[in-house]
DNA sequence: TGATTATATCAACATTCGTTGATTAATCAA
DNA sequence: TTGATTAATCAACGAATGTTGATATAATCA
């Protein structure tokens, strides 16, 4: 099961959004549910361009989704792409159990 | 189960290893079995030196390891790393079924 | 209406990351 | 030995990323 280009590339984006300290601690603070971004600055004690600026990195990989409520913006986890996440993990092990070390003396002798 | 700051960086390391394509595809290639740079370097066409740098970032994380073997170097996958991945990615999931909608309407009203 | 609040966006800047070409170190072969 | 080969490291550079402070926009409140 090769891995596409395309496919190497949102799996990038998806790797990358989550390779910044501040953003896996907003994925951590949204694992109880919904907060509103107002919530998420006092806890981070973030500035407020600076998480907007995560916030939008998050959601552009499709890892958040936002609910407009008034003046408020509030945040929550995509589940669905924590489950492509967990997909993907699964494609990057090795395929069977006893191939890892086989396959390839062939190379340079 | 709060993600402490040592752990957060760690995390943070091993999604940034594996937020580069080219990285991305030298694991796509590690998952059959261990390979020597020069292998990799014909199937992925990349600079010798480029190579040796994304290589360098993989086994800093911890995600690879290498062997040496006459003139040669072999890489392969790190198994128990995929195993903390994975393990990662679970806790970054939410705790229960139920408790995604429930637990902050407290915020800002 | 005008003032205030919540959030997004922008421009400027600093930092980090990835690429390239050159050099180095180690091993092997003649 | 000497020369060739494999791979790591380094310096220089450009590109991408993250931070900061300022401004813009939209919603609410007085």
């Amino acid at each position: 099961m090769p891995t596409e280009t395309a496919d190497l590339q949102r799996v990038a984006q998806l790797f990358h959004a989550l390779s910044d300290e501040t953003r896996l601690a907003v994925i951590e603070m949204l694992r109880n549910g919904e907060r509103c971004v107002c919530e998420l600055q006092g806890d981070l004690d973030a500035a407020q361009s600076r998480l907007s600026f995560h916030l939008k990195v998050l959601k552009d990989a499709n890892l958040v989704v936002d609910r407009k409520d008034g003046r408020w913006v509030h945040y929550s986890l995509n589940t669905d792409s924590l489950a492509e996440l967990a997909d993907v993990i699964a494609r990057l092990a090795p395929p069977q159990r006893h191939s890892t070390v086989r396959s390839s003396q062939s190379c340079c002798t």
